[in-house]
RNA sequence: GGGCGCGUAGCUCAGUUCGGAUAGAGCAUCGGACUUCUAAUCCGAUGGCCGGGGGUUCAAAUCCCCUCGCGCCCGCCA
């Protein structure tokens, strides 16, 4: 509702500053603080000459209509005040309990959000965990915003490490591996990828070593020649990795669209075509036999090189195709990427230019997820496994559950489901809830934390709203003007922040935004829980029209970030 | 060395795009509230030269310049 009553608080200030002769002025609307009891201020009074004050109480008097939602339009000291009316605490309440709830306007846009898209070589670690987290809360925010969203997986089935892992699968014995961890595919083939890089180092002699990149070579050049037979041995090695991967990404609640391969832009003529059309730039030359783009001229220093000296295509190449098809898709594309992509990023961009794609995708980029000791790496086998993080997430919630309801003679109704809700919600809403640019040590102690305003808060306060919604037999009544005092008015009003939260959210890319709105709106209902009796008392009607409308809005919020909601906790 | 990002309370973080009302939370610490709709809760206290310096402005955590610390990138890898 608060993005509604913004919209008509914006109208009315345009028409008024417009007959003022200040019609250029930017309107400045901003969140009071708490302590003022107005939806929304402008500070537009600081842009006009003279007396701030003065200016507020003209502007002030020059609106006259400033639409139902708004009460009345006060000039507090430099500021222009719009004060919800009784009707917007009314329409909130009502609004709040429809399923639809946070309602926005369709928007006739098309994005194509591609994320996660992780290498094939191994299981997903906590590294990289912020990517499909990020990403998803992403698609969802977007699609509650109003925009058809299509989410992308880039399957990397093409290059030295998928080639790697082939040969690996085709020659190592698994009777000389470790034994695997966990019966998954892709920690099966992380064994085989690791060994491989071993030999490549020469861990295991230099004979081994030489036949081993001489035949990852000739399995290269057969898939770049177009060879089925390779190409059908990397696809089976790719695949079994995937499966085990997006087994992951399901138990994170994490989910995809559409998969694209990488290698179908190889195979179909399109990175040579992209190849053909750069070498027609004037930015291009030859290094050495190779071919290369300078981009002096856009700020880049370094080159891009596009075609390797044997003829043969490079990622970034690949990634060109891949965007001009994306683009051919969508109105927008969105991507998830860590922040080591930035340079390459700007790279795609310029050479999207060269081939006459005007538009750029707009990016989220992340900083990587370290351990107290240094970096993750899968190679090397230092790292935290997404799989073995939801594990103990999980092992621990259920014990939090098992000791909380041991204390009260209340049982939950499906201890498992609510176990593995609350330990999966911990770990998303810990990594959603931050800046993607910030960088993140992993601490087991800190990602585990159940205590403080994180996704279990949240989730238990849907909970009680359940809880309560079960004790009571009286019909709700949809009366704002009875829920008056000031837990009431505070919880009204956060629930009536939601929609204006998602536009916001959409409109910055930035998810994290709703993890901060959800356990402010948990706040304020815990805090009007405290204060003011539901059941039996003379507003009981009313206040579960209150509770419903919470637990509808809170549910939503959490939904948006991919945390399951429990009935009981 | 160059480019990009990050630096806010003891700790973990919002707030920085687009400058506006007294810089906000959580954890930790200290004190208070359960015969009560779920105490995974609530109320209160303590704690800040927003890395440092300079500048712009009526107004700076926010914009500009300099500087320090940390991270990422600077492959005919992906």
């Amino acid at each position: 509702m608060l993005y509604s009553l913004r919209r008509d608080a914006a109208t009315s200030l345009e028409d008024a500053l417009e007959r003022l002769g200040y019609g250029d002025l930017s309107l400045q609307l901003e969140d009071p603080p708490e302590d003022v009891d107005a939806a929304v201020a402008s500070a537009v009074a600081f842009q006009i000459d003279g007396d701030p004050t003065e200016n507020a109480e003209e502007i002030t008097k020059e609106i006259d209509d400033a639409g139902e939602l708004v009460d009345t339009v006060e000039a507090q000291g430099p500021y222009v005040n719009f004060l919800p009316s009784q009707r917007y605490h009314q329409e909130t309440l009502e609004a709040a309990v429809e399923d639809s709830y946070p309602l926005l306007p369709e928007r006739d846009e098309e994005i194509l959000l591609e994320h996660t898209s992780a290498n094939p070589t191994g299981p997903l670690h906590v590294g990289r965990a912020r990517n499909p987290i990020i990403g998803d809360s992403l698609a969802r925010v977007l699609r509650q915003a109003g925009y058809t969203v299509e989410v992308e997986y880039y399957v990397n089935d093409v290059g030295r490490q998928v080639a790697t892992i082939t040969w690996a699968l085709e020659n190592l014995d698994e009777g000389s591996l470790p034994d695997v961890e966990r019966e998954k595919p892709d920690h099966d083939v992380v064994r085989y990828y690791r060994r491989a890089n071993e030999i490549l180092e020469g861990e295991h002699g230099e004979e081994e070593k030489e036949r081993a990149e001489d035949e990852i070579d000739r399995l290269l050049q057969g898939l770049e020649d177009g060879e089925k037979a390779a190409h059908e041995a990397v696809t089976d090695a790719v695949e079994r990795c995937l499966d085990g991967q997006l087994k992951s990404l399901e138990r994170l609640n994490a989910s995809y669209d559409s998969f694209v391969r990488e290698s179908e832009f190889v195979l179909d003529g399109s990175v040579d075509d992209v190849a053909d059309r750069l070498e027609e730039d004037p930015r291009c030359y030859d290094e050495g036999d190779a071919l290369a783009l300078d981009l002096s001229d856009e700020g880049i220093d370094k080159e891009l090189v596009f075609r390797r000296a044997d003829g043969t295509s490079l990622y970034t190449t690949r990634d060109i195709a891949y965007h001009l098809d994306k683009f051919e898709r969508c109105d927008r594309a969105v991507n998830v990427l860590g922040e080591d992509h930035k340079l390459q990023a700007r790279q795609l961009d310029a050479a999207l230019d060269a081939v006459g794609e005007e538009r750029s995708p707009e990016t989220i980029f992340y900083s990587y997820v370290n351990l107290p000791d240094g970096k993750m790496s899968t190679r090397e086998g230092t790292v935290v496994d997404i799989d073995d993080l939801l594990d103990e997430a999980v092992e621990r919630a259920r014990r939090e559950i098992e000791e909380r309801s041991g204390d009260r003679d209340r049982d939950v109704d499906a201890p498992e489901e609510t176990a593995a809700a609350v330990g999966v919600g911990a770990v998303r809403f810990d990594v959603v809830a931050r800046q993607p640019e910030k960088p993140i040590t992993f601490r087991w102690e800190e990602a585990l934390d159940f205590d403080g305003q994180h996704a279990p808060y949240v989730q238990y306060v849907h909970a009680r709203t359940a809880g309560i919604l079960e004790n009571s037999d009286v019909e709700p009544e949809f009366d704002a003007a009875r829920l008056t005092s000031a837990e009431e008015r505070m919880l009204l009003e956060k629930i009536a922040r939601l929609s204006y939260e998602v536009d916001e959210a959409a409109e910055e890319l930035a998810p994290h935004r709703i993890a901060s709105y959800s356990r402010e709106l948990a706040e304020a209902f815990n805090e009007f829980y405290r204060e003011r009796r539901v059941v039996d008392s003379e507003v009981e009607a009313e206040r579960l029209a209150l509770v419903e409308a919470s637990k509808n809005s809170i549910a939503s919020a959490l939904d948006l970030l991919g945390v399951e909601a429990p009935e009981s906790m």
